[in-house]
DNA sequence: CTATCGTACAACCATATGGTTGTACAGAGA
DNA sequence: TCTCTGTACAACCATATGGTTGTACGATAG
């Protein structure tokens, strides 16, 4: 059976590897309640702006976060289209899983130790 | 109340890190209707046997997948107890945004890093 | 206008990643 | 036994990543 290519190599890469640092989870996350300036959010890390502004690009490039220009600020919201997106994509692959567990489930379930 | 932190930020790094390589996503799902060997897995693949032998590395440091032992044969399985940890993770991330996404109860943040 | 703030971006550095080739060794088969 | 196969692992290379500092520039405040 052959995956439905719903989302290029590219794009799911850059979904995973965007969350796969701690920072950018965070960011992630205060970004959903809040709609922070990029300063703003270098204030609450330890590291320096330029960093979190790296953090915050990678985040972009992902589509998981946009960013909007209020005068000289610029507010980070996430992209909840994108953000819904990114968990159908894990649910298609949970469910992809989770059916192949089935199948293996009738062989190797029985003995449910 | 306090989120459980039900993983570390290192292991949630590792699941991500590991998903966000194609050719990791497919020895996963390989290994989730099979059981093949490295070598048959590598034989799957453009890359070098060693370049496979080091994606699967890359899966098992993160759970997801194990290998045993079969003669000389190194036979791949998925951790299918880790594989629903990770989708519970993800699901735990859904959850948390979608709950963010409702209302703007109370802030969950694992505090600034 | 001038000073400052928020941002952007370049240059640089150390380490990690993803690939290669080559070597070593244990298990299976002649 | 001796050979081939499957695996492990080291060394190496190019590029990506995650951090730094420094410079530049538009927008705002005084």
């Amino acid at each position: 059976m052959v995956v439905q290519r719903l989302e290029s190599d590219k794009s799911l890469n850059q979904l995973f590897r965007a969350l796969a640092d701690g920072t950018r989870r965070s960011i992630l996350a205060r970004s959903l309640t809040e709609t922070p300036s990029v300063s703003e959010l270098a204030a609450r890390y330890k590291m320096s702006f330029a960093a979190v502004q790296k953090h915050v690009a990678v985040l972009e490039r992902a589509g998981l976060i946009q960013k909007r220009a209020n005068g000289r600020a610029q507010l980070v919201s996430t992209n909840r289209a994108r953000l819904q997106r990114a968990g159908e994509l894990l649910d298609h692959f949970e469910s992809t899983w989770r059916q192949r567990m089935g199948q293996l489930d009738d062989v190797l379930l029985p003995k449910g130790k």
